[in-house]
DNA sequence: TGCTATGAATAACA
DNA sequence: TGTTATTCATAGCA
């Protein structure tokens, strides 16, 4: 697509998009209609970095910051032709996902017949190794029965080295580097809720999203 | 751990770490050395977000990025108390993951058996519900044979399951959300280079992260 | 890599 | 949600 670079900047609250950040009218006092307290907001203001008690400010927060998130995590894309994929889980509501989580992941699992190669290597995998069908997608009753035992075995390590892999590639680095920059910044993991919030999804189907 | 908050601000380079933005000295001029031109650099300019070309400059641009990114990620998460995980590649260096990914993925596994119970509801799965070792980690060998065809339905339901459960999840809302934030704003997938990466990876072993 | 000046993100309000 | 006043992130240099 040649015109990419156009619908780009139609379609992007970015830089071309508006004009330029508003110009500050309050120092001005345009209206005389209140001369004392200029300012109409305290502005920004800082924030400690800990858990938002309010229910109401956290969605809030939750929803712009994840927002800016996923906006930084575009252009760091574009930017440095970067992949880039974020899985978020809010705390009792819904899941959002950015980017390419699900080519990531579903990477991992193309590439994984060929570890897995070793375990089975049936003339099954010898009929495709384009764009087809990976053996490992093969409908269970097509595998005959004197490969069973292979393609089992194969099928088991398949789940095993997902994400195993993924610890191995990202690895030392990504603890490290995570590690660096913010060694306790992480909320602690909540299998409960994590669990339930699936178990919702599942009930729901698809469901709309309706605003956070 | 109760002194949690106090290890938090020995280890973050947040707020109370730096007292304050450093006071701008350019402008006093501190010292006479030279009269003209007190700005020191031209600060920070506005840039287009298309993928840079220099590849010194993209470099760099990645790393603070990068670096930008994770930390926004684990202030959203703590913040907020939401689990974030992300995934990055470079363009054909490194991998790059924050947070909960492996946590993540693998909480998809995990609540997976329920959805398979109706495939393989052995007595395997009977002997073991707690923090044991889930059906499908049993090893090969074990299973009865007449349990066989059941095992291995369930099993290959599970990888299938991996990756549609998180479209299913994450679904619309993510592709709208991603949508209505930045369009076009990705980095087109780049299969070859990211296979290539991972083919990488996987001869270096686990590999020391030196520098960018 | 560290610094400075400026562009952006966003906490508080409306 | 939209606006404003600040804090925060980071492009350009050294």
């Amino acid at each position: 697509m040649e015109n990419g670079e156009a619908s780009l900047i139609t379609c992007l609250p970015f830089k071309e998009q508006k004009p330029m950040q508003k110009p500050n009218l309050a120092v001005k006092q345009r209206n005389g209609r209140k001369q004392q307290n200029p300012k109409t907001t305290k502005g920004r203001q800082r924030i400690e970095i800990k858990e938002i008690q309010e229910e109401n400010r956290r969605q809030v927060t939750f929803s712009k910051r994840r927002t800016g998130l996923f906006k930084k995590a575009a252009e760091l894309s574009v930017l440095c032709g970067a992949q880039i994929g974020i899985i978020t889980f809010s705390r009792c509501e819904r899941i959002y996902v950015f980017g390419n989580v699900n080519t990531l992941i579903e990477s991992y699992l193309r590439k994984t017949p060929v570890m897995l190669r070793s375990y089975y290597g049936g003339d099954v995998a010898a009929g495709v190794d384009g764009d087809g069908p990976m053996w490992w997608e093969r409908a269970v009753e097509s595998v005959p029965e004197e490969e069973m035992d292979e393609y089992m075995k194969g099928l088991n390590g398949l789940r095993e080295n997902l994400w195993t892999r993924i610890c191995e590639m990202g690895g030392d680095p990504t603890v490290q580097m995570n590690a660096q920059i913010c060694p306790d910044l992480m909320a602690p993991v909540n299998w409960k809720l994590m669990d339930e919030n699936l178990a919702v999804r599942n009930d729901q189907g698809q469901a709309g999203y309706d605003g956070y």
